[in-house]
DNA sequence: GTACATCGTTAGTCGCACTAACGCAACGGT
DNA sequence: ACCGTTGCGTTAGTGCGACTAACGATGTAC
């Protein structure tokens, strides 16, 4: 997509990326998150989805109802984002907002038959993608992977700012 | 931060994240790459610097000046905002723009001498960022991890869509 | 009963990837 | 010498995700 410098030149030097950058760790995993975003993204709208729906089906179908601000503490979305991903959810009739009647400031958020459903197809949906993604690793290589990522992701999660 | 429920509940089921979700791979990578981002981010703030001027001088520096079309082939940044990184690049002295004598067109971006201390500097700041990063590593783990990921991406970025 | 905290909601900020369109300059044919 | 195409830099704007601020309504504690 951007080959040939010069046509008298005889290509010296090709205008790749420098290696400084190819050799950050925060850059690349920039970069392969971007992809894996799309891809997952793009996958999900197929089916008419996003990837929020399924961190919420997936947090009602594990834990039960909960109040909105429950989910929010549970998939990690902000909850003026949840209110948002809620109507998505009910206008699709996957999730059910009824009045809490033992606290009149929340709502109960239950899941509904076609939401279980639903976070099933979202499911092999989203094993497929993750083949995908992952293609290039073999079974012990993708385990190796997820342990590096998780044991990275706990220690940033777990120690914010010892400063 | 979001601890207890409800006093009367023997706290049976903890609030936390669904197994479903810390088991993709792409989600682990969103959340490390925000954590990452954010650390690159502040880190680089506290020297007045962003990643993209990282992006922009390192090429520089590796690969001679050119064009702003061609800055932004190296690094990815596209060229609608490689102005704004450039124009805070040359306040800062950082990068000279000069036009191209030989096609008007152009503008011909140099790195100067500032610029050259500057990403010294950048790189020992990248080099303790990402020493924090990936402090729960050892050495041949960071590898493994640098390994796999590149691999990864440059699988995505090869094969974009074979459909 | 009054102060405080919590819940859902609205609105808005910021950064990043990305698109669209424009004016200008250069190049390629015929 | 003219014209269409292409590449360049710039401006403006979109979409999305993370995040903040503030508000009214409600519940809780003192």
């Amino acid at each position: 997509m951007s080959r040939a410098e010069a046509p008298d030149m005889p290509d010296d030097g090709p205008p790749k990326t420098p290696g400084r950058l190819r050799r950050r760790a925060s850059r690349q995993l920039s970069q392969l998150t971007m992809r894996s975003d799309r891809l997952i993204n793009e996958g999900l709208a197929q089916v008419d989805a996003r990837k929020w729906h399924y961190a919420v089906l997936a947090s009602l179908q594990d834990y039960g109802p909960g109040s909105q601000a429950a989910l929010s503490g549970r998939t990690g979305i902000y909850r003026s984002d949840m209110v948002g991903v809620l109507n998505e959810l009910a206008e699709r009739d996957l999730v059910e907002r009824a009045p809490d009647p033992g606290d009149r400031r929340r709502n109960i958020i239950t899941i509904s038959a076609r939401g279980r459903r639903h976070l099933r197809r979202l499911d092999t949906v989203l094993d497929d993608l993750h083949e995908e993604l992952l293609a290039p690793l073999n079974p012990a290589e993708r385990d190796q992977f997820m342990q590096l990522l998780t044991r990275l992701l706990d220690h940033h999660t777990r120690s914010p700012d010892p400063e």
